[in-house]
DNA sequence: CAGTATCCTCTATGATACTG
DNA sequence: CAGTATCATAGAGGATACTG
């Protein structure tokens, strides 16, 4: 089907917004966390400790609803996984890290400049 | 001044969340905006008509405590400006917003596979 | 022109307790 | 193990009116 194609700025489409505000706190980490392999839900809890089950279950749920993981249920034992689109994500998401890590310090610099 | 580097992942630091999620809806659309040359608060506003001068404001002020844009007083005259800082993130965020461009259809599949 | 000031609602997220 | 259910709160963001 044809969905229009967006226009970040002409209409101000929610595509302006995504994946920037992924719609969900843990999303971009559980992304991150899932590259390597299939993670049950209970490994991506442990190292999202943080935050609480709901949370990290409306995580995965929204990303399942767009179509970044499926779940698989194998018996007892859930686990996770990228779809290609998902994976395909990584990329980008990874360059807004590496950046992220490279001027991290001049962002908290700007914001509190006494703190040399 | 030494900053402790961000580790994404060990300690869920707030860098986990910057910029994907760049602490106001409209921050990252302004940064885009001034890629080309610096602009008055009017002239972002009108593309940006979606929002009010008060939000507008706080993207703005929001942008400039972490050192993406100064604000130039000439005047009557108000104009923003993008740093070096907010400028190197153009390459990272307009990859973002190439990806989405370029999946944002099989997003709205995966959402509602309905509507083929 | 470039904002401030208010009011208001809705959502995101946390904390905590419970379950098949 | 892999979640649900509930309660509670801070803040995001919209609408609208006002100002030097």
């Amino acid at each position: 089907m044809i969905h229009s194609k967006p226009d970040v700025f002409d209409e101000l489409c929610p595509s302006a917004f995504l994946p920037i505000r992924m719609d969900h706190k843990w999303a971009p980490l559980v992304l991150r966390l899932l590259e390597a392999r299939p993670l049950r839900f209970s490994e991506l809890h442990a190292v999202l400790h943080r935050t609480s089950a709901k949370e990290l279950t409306r995580a995965l749920r929204t990303l399942e609803r767009d179509g970044f993981v499926v779940r698989a249920a194998a018996g007892r034992a859930v686990s996770y996984e990228l779809t290609s689109l998902g994976r395909s994500l990584l990329g980008p998401l990874n360059a807004v890290y590496a950046w992220t890590a490279e001027h991290w310090d001049e962002i908290l610099d700007a914001r509190d400049p006494a703190e040399t």
